[in-house]
DNA sequence: TATGAATGAGGATTCATTCAT
DNA sequence: GATGAATGAATCCTCATTCAT
């Protein structure tokens, strides 16, 4: 079941190239030359090239800190190109984040259908286990985005912030649906979801931010299984 | 057990004046005229006017978002006038946050030392929930400060934004004395001190964020209960 | 004939107060309060400050360099209290070169009446060398009153430089009737009068502007000498 | 030995071109497009435009008068365009200054090469008439940036007068070597080498001041033969 | 298609001057 | 009289976006 993921080191050691945590660039579609032609690589060249010099810039000084100038310098693209591939900061921020958006989205509903089928309270603690697993993975394979959303996704959405902040809308709704699940099925009963779904969201993000800024001593993967024994067993 | 915290109108409803919930703002003190004269009365209105304007945008657009014109225009005051009272955005920001930060950090301290001085279970259990209900007074006693707070302490420590990332350094250091604590004396045991500390800072934002948004079916009273029985006790 | 000038030890010493070298302060005149009493002492005392202030801020950053808020936060007075004083920055700059033009008219007519009295070479040659030093114990009396000329006095005159390029016209003029007084006795032959005047002002403006700099090794005084040799073995 | 000297028309006549006396604008070389195509041909067309506004306005009001916002109004392009082309006042002033700079640097080198070979009265008479003219032709040849450089070369070198004020060190420091260089071979003796340098600085610099403001009634030519006549009689 | 030049609105900050206290 | 608060124009500089080359 898990042969599919990543091997352990691709997630502790830094990435090699840059930009190798996204996989799939959202391009737009309707352009002239063969996919895998010579135009078609260009362009792809092109586009992670701002979209790496963004993610960059964007964590340094937040999104909107970063101008249009910046990332085209950082790029090493005229300014002008820019627009020939984004529509705008925002557009740009949206394909930065479409390739974890979907992992995250796809890892969720797994999650929740693994949650489904379980009946135990062994069965319970396996999926939640793997739920952190799961997202886990996902989200420290993609590191820079995470922290990206970390960041961003707080602060009001405006600009070229409101994808983030649809990314965060969606990650509450399907967390949600998540505890429901369980809920539903007696597997929780003495909080209500809305209190530890979000509650389990707000541990984990801030645990992540604490990993991405070197403030945690211990290893993600001991954190997930401190937050997972806290959230199932509490402090005691 | 609800009877100290404050009637529910005061926390849902409106404040009436403008910034009621700050309570003293900090001024310079060396200025000529009488304390409470014509001058000083000015001053201080004048002082609050920008605040209120300022805190009313922030939370609109972000403190990147918002531009001095912006405050002064809001303020009905003219655009220089803004530098005789604040240095520039970060000083305001500051200035903003002063009287929450001081209000929570003496939360923390007391809550420390009740923790100190207990020793049984329900020790634990009565400092904890005082804890969260006077963090959840502070808290909610200055509720735009709280969402000022909340949706800018994880972006990056840029211009502006710097005095909320002290803070929050500050409520993380202060979270992680007390938790020390109650370890040190044997009261929690499964997950490490910075593990829990930060997830239970995570759980309670997110839920204040939440709470704020209107997204949050329940009293936020009765979510600190149900957080703390969470951190307790876990889920099951 | 030296007896009246002053001892050499003032003139190459730091003078002892601040603006000492200014002797009489111009004060607008029709004001209440006898002269010499309380108020009118008060107001002498603000307006040597503001001029105090003015002029080392002056030398500093220049005329233009130099806000009214500068002047009055180095005087240690209100803003609104220049106003009381001076009608703006052009007429505080007037007050400051009131007392040192007049010195220096003076000098400059004494030293015509000498010319036109003198018959024989060894008179032109006395009235230039007292000239020189006249002109010198002039200006190295109100040192920075002469700085302030020679940075100034080349600047367009616009806003508050006009009444430095006032004095400036008044000193090519001076100086001109001067040369022209000993060309019309046949004194001075080879050169036209307004080139020799001219030059003579350029190298002695000069030779101060490197004095003043630090950066004429020998004493004004011998500089002085070694000008006016270089001038009148030139021009006879 | 008048013929090498501009024919009249040329000293007294505005130029035809705007700044046709600036004769290589400089430009950095890393641009697109060819050289001498339309990109270049717009690019130098804009940096001269700009400089020429510039230099006007700065001859009517001073540098520190003048702001970016005049110069880009005088210049008939945008506000932010300024900045495309010089990174600001100070660059912009240096860029006015360069070539006339080189011109004279070269002047004076050339002419103290002249100084060194001669060894009779009459080489030094000779080198100095040529010191003269050569710096007559340079400096009248770009009468605008020399009374640019007369103007602003007293003036405390702050914020954009600094490369004139750099300039200004520059001239005395050449015209230094010259003196000490006659100095050197007995060519002269009574004044000291620094005096006599920076007084023949000052007088040239008041006269082509009197000459430029049209106070001087003979003509350039004229007054360079007078001064040097001036002296070399007083100098030997 | 790629480039970077052009634009002018918008941002922070300063300033001279007036005026209420 | 003295003070410093208020004002809004002015100044420097940046930015997103468009467009000629």
């Amino acid at each position: 079941m898990h042969s599919k993921l990543p091997p352990k080191s691709a997630l502790n050691n830094p990435l090699r190239g840059p930009l190798r945590e996204l996989s799939a660039v959202q391009l737009p579609s309707e352009r002239p030359g063969q996919a895998g032609g010579k135009r078609d690589t260009n362009r792809r060249a092109r586009t992670e090239g701002l979209l790496e010099a963004a993610q960059e810039l964007f964590l340094a000084s937040g999104i909107e800190g970063v101008s249009i100038d910046d990332i085209t310098r950082q790029a090493g693209v005229a300014k002008g190109s820019f627009y020939r591939y984004f529509a705008g900061k925002e557009e740009l921020v949206r394909a930065l984040l479409t390739p974890a958006r979907e992992r995250v989205v796809s890892a969720f509903e797994r999650c929740e259908l693994g949650l489904r089928d379980g009946a135990s309270d062994a069965d319970l603690n396996r999926a939640y286990l793997r739920l952190g697993r799961e997202l886990l993975v996902a989200l420290l394979g993609s590191p820079r985005v995470t922290r990206l959303y970390l960041q961003e996704s707080r602060a009001p959405a405006v600009h070229a912030r409101v994808p983030v902040r649809e990314l965060e809308n969606e990650v509450a709704r399907l967390a949600l649906r998540v505890t429901e699940a369980a809920f539903s099925r007696g597997l929780i009963r003495r909080t209500p979801p809305e209190v530890s779904t979000l509650a389990v969201i707000g541990a984990a993000e801030r645990l992540l931010t604490a990993y991405f800024a070197g403030a945690l001593a211990i290893e993600p993967a001991l954190a997930v299984q401190g937050l997972v024994n806290l959230i199932l067993n509490g402090m005691r």
